[in-house]
DNA sequence: TTATTTGGTGTACAATGAACAATAACCCTA
DNA sequence: TAGGGTTATTGTTCATTGTACACCAAATAA
């Protein structure tokens, strides 16, 4: 094999953290392995990249065969290429996350996955090669894009009440936020409009309905503004 | 060919973004290309990745050969793979910026390069394949992580005046700095030590000079201080 | 009807950010 | 050596933002 030809005995692949979450507790799908290496420990949901495939469009292609969602929240987040973090081969991964509302989503059964199913992010159990570091760079990122731009909204159903809002935050970072403050923040940015509907069959008060101004939504997301809680 | 092997038709390389600083602007740190594709053309100084060698080691390797330096803050950016981006293949390439001290800086000609040469980052010609797009999002990056940590600091010589490090922080940002406000936030920060020196040889009233409170620092990159100017 | 649960609201104080100008110290030149 | 040129150094005021904190309201369940 000649020295040039070497450079060409790798491959590339793409892995997906895929964040949900369920009115409490952020999450991250994660498949179960059916094949060695790794068989039968949970992993990211990932695959080889074609060799005429974009690498967003992999990633993109991962999400869509697991979840049957297009066009949700995609961003990258850096590459792994640790010599050994592939027992089979040099193989260099691309790490993505998406945010996707849990609601939308319908379990299909993908080429790489049989079995797919949401984990709590925190505390989580040992997962397949490398995966555990990169669901912890993908958290991290979110945590700081989750400041600078209003992205967290991609993890919400369409009507939400500020405190399934609060809490989502609260999931995301991994911290407590005063009611009142984060209250009147979020309503100071004009980011909301109130439905004038009121949350039905539960046991005490009920909340109001909001959803997101689109427009300024787009906005924010364009000018990456400031967004400390 | 296999299905197998096609995948395995690729190849990964790692670009570097040298950024450097003369007292007054940012650079960036480029090579003229000796050999086609893109002969002539300005580019980001780069090289494939061997076969047994991690990401970041070829990205050492890779600012090494070009300066001889070691050891200096180095950081990935973000991967690029769109199909067409390189024109003799597929090729992958994993985007690292690397911050230098200009006066260490003592040119080598590198086996991918014989000519390098700094250029001022804004307005710049146009480069060899995707380069202009990687150098772009390097540089946001930069203007991030300079606002969450004082990693500014890697580009300055060990003793600095308070003005050449305001000069640093507008030429990283774009942006002018109110000269009373930036010294009373970055003195209360504790981050520099008075040398009790003075500028010489300079045709007006000389300049204190300060260096870094290692310990400081430290504490600050790790914690990941919010640093707002 | 009462208990339980979560929703909704305002104020006072502290900390931070932003705008702004006059004097000091050095070198150079006439 | 006196005066001009240039950059260094320093504080205050005002506006904005952040932070801490507690009570009443509205629904269901028992």
């Amino acid at each position: 094999m000649s020295e040039v030809d070497s450079f060409f005995k790798s491959a590339f692949s793409v892995d997906n953290v895929i964040f949900g979450f369920d009115g409490s507790d952020l999450k991250v799908l994660l498949i179960q392995r059916g094949a060695p290496p790794f068989k039968g420990k949970l992993a990211l949901p990932g695959d080889l990249v074609y060799p005429n495939e974009n690498l967003e469009t992999a990633a993109e292609r991962v999400l869509e065969q697991l979840t049957g969602l297009r066009g949700v929240y995609l961003e990258q987040v850096k590459a792994f290429g640790a010599v050994n973090r592939h027992p089979l081969g040099r193989v260099i991964t691309i790490a993505y996350y998406s945010l996707v509302k849990t609601n939308d989503y319908t379990p299909m059964p993908a080429s790489f996955a049989q079995v797919a199913s949401w984990h709590t992010i925190h505390h989580l159990e040992e997962l397949a090669f490398d995966h555990n570091q990169i669901l912890h760079n993908c958290l991290l990122q979110l945590q700081q894009r989750v400041r600078m731009a209003p992205i967290g909204f991609e993890l919400l159903p369409p009507k939400f009440t500020l405190t399934e809002l609060q809490q989502l935050y609260e999931s995301i970072l991994e911290t407590e936020l005063d009611k009142r403050n984060f209250r009147k923040k979020i309503l100071s940015m004009n980011l909301l409009e109130d439905l004038n509907e009121m949350q039905a069959g539960v046991a005490h008060r009920p909340a109001k309905l909001y959803q997101f101004d689109q427009e300024r939504y787009k906005q924010f997301v364009e000018r990456g503004y400031s967004f400390d809680l």
